[in-house]
RNA sequence: GUGGGUGUAGCUUAGCAGCCAAAGCGCCUCGCUGUGGCCGAGGAGAUCAUGGGUGCAAAUCCCAUCACUCACCCCA
């Protein structure tokens, strides 16, 4: 037969393999400890959605919804697409399902891939990993503290405390906002020659996002635009301080940037980004999150307040690795191995694994492999403590040899009662 | 979408016009009939990304395509 073309991975898409699964379930587990313990419950979407639910969830006017989506008729003919973030799905499950009527505020956060059809590079992906958590029924304050400082529990907690910036802003709400972004254009009308080309368009589409361009002509233009704390209603006002209070007293270091702006059109008030801290100016943004009292509503239910999060899960991993953080082993090592020689043992053998498995010991074995070489070979590679030995004689006595990987000493012992007889060597060493 | 870089065994790479394309790691076998690590011997594994062109001669030069990668935009 000729050969067949091999098929690769699809652009932007990764495989997880099992040497990366340590770090992956390191950080989803840290997660969800802490999550669950401030009493967020788990929720898992489809991965495909109605393509409405972003259009009006995200924004029209978003790069997201403008490019970034991968959507698709189906055979009935409905416009689909698979979800590129996770909190208007989130907040269509809870209008769904009545959450409204649960005890407010509703906390829950979900661990999925989410799918964004950009140009990857490095840290960008076409499928791409986030834990997100969400809260609704609660415009206080206190619970975009209580978000943010979670976040940071959980990124303390997976070693990155000292690696990562939080940076915060308030983007006022429906009321305030308004007189802010006409400010803003009143300001950039006059200038619009001066910014750059994608920011003349931003003039039209939204005002706001010129702040955060890093171009250097725009930044300096921006760095006299007005502020948006001059505009923020009292109400508004307040509850930023508040915030920042709130976080003041839990010890949280964090850094106020007014051109933090934030692509997704459903914020209001608190907006907030993580970024890891390097040395070389080469960050890259871990998390972002925010309020967006208007996403259920907009959605079709009463209006509910709301705010949540989300993190990158690859770029966290990136992080891990860079700063070179020990990433503990959840599955210990194994102890124990076990060669066999000959039919008989062969089949004797499974029953062995069997009753090591149940008494919590799990057993390596090669059964495939014949030869007693190739077994300990594979044995040593492993690391076990201890080779159990069953051959053809040892099978037909009642016996099974002992063998110390270390020391290389054997000894004949029972098969009746090997399994305590290891325990308690394992616990001697 | 726009620009730069790279494509040689599973992995990391050497070779950058001239005999059948190398090395290290990994994998497999053997070195006693039932005993690992070290050492030794051997083996499997590469249409040198693909297609075209220039040369007596191409993995090596040129062009195109594809893939990967990095950057811009934007985002996690």
């Amino acid at each position: 037969m000729a050969r067949q073309k091999p098929i690769q991975s699809v652009k932007g898409m990764h495989d997880i393999l099992p040497q990366d699964r340590p770090a992956w379930d390191f950080i989803f587990k840290k997660a969800k400890e802490i999550l669950e313990e401030y009493d967020y419950e788990r929720i898992e979407t489809p991965v495909l959605e109605e393509t409405e639910l972003f259009e009006r969830g995200v924004g029209e006017g978003t790069d997201i919804v403008e490019k970034e989506m991968y959507s698709f008729k189906t055979r009935g003919g409905n416009d689909v697409t698979l979800r590129p973030e996770g909190t208007a799905p989130v907040t269509r499950a809870y209008i769904e399902h009545g959450m409204k009527s649960l005890p407010q505020p509703v906390k829950l956060y979900y661990i999925e891939p989410m799918f964004r059809h950009e140009q990857p590079q490095s840290n960008r992906y076409r499928q791409l990993w986030q834990i997100g958590a969400e809260q609704f029924g609660e415009g206080s304050f206190s619970t975009d503290a209580e978000l943010i400082f979670v976040i940071l529990k959980i990124f303390e907690e997976i070693g990155l405390k000292n690696h990562i910036t939080l940076k915060i802003n308030s983007l006022g709400d429906k009321i305030c906002r308004p007189d802010y972004k006409k400010a803003l254009k009143d300001y950039y009308k006059n200038k619009l020659k001066k910014v750059c080309v994608p920011c003349r368009n931003k003039f039209k589409k939204n005002v706001l996002r010129m702040l955060d361009c890093i171009q250097t002509e725009c930044k300096e233009i921006s760095a006299k635009a007005p502020q948006i704390f001059d505009f923020l209603d009292d109400e508004c006002k307040t509850h930023f301080k508040n915030v920042l209070e709130f976080l003041e007293e839990a010890q949280v270091s964090y850094i106020v940037n007014p051109y933090l702006v934030r692509g997704l059109d459903y914020y209001t008030r608190t907006v907030f980004e993580i970024w890891s801290e390097e040395e070389d100016g080469d960050s890259i943004q871990l998390a972002g999150g925010g309020r967006y009292d208007y996403l259920v509503e907009l959605l079709g239910g009463q209006q509910t307040e709301a705010a949540g999060w989300a993190i990158g899960v690859e770029r966290t991993i990136a992080l891990l690795k860079k700063k070179e953080i020990k990433i503990p082993k959840i599955k210990q090592d194994p102890k124990i191995f076990l060669a066999q020689l000959g039919d008989l043992a062969k089949k004797r053998s499974l029953m062995l694994f069997e009753e090591f498995r149940k008494s919590g010991i799990p057993l390596k074995a090669s059964l495939t492999r014949d030869s007693i070489k190739s077994q300990l070979r594979i044995a040593n590679r492993l690391g076990v403590r201890f080779t159990l030995i069953l051959g053809q004689r040892e099978a037909l006595d009642g016996t099974i040899i002992l063998r110390d990987m270390e020391s290389s000493v054997q000894e004949t012992l029972p098969l009746k009662g090997i399994v305590e007889a290891l325990k308690k060597k394992l616990k001697e060493k």
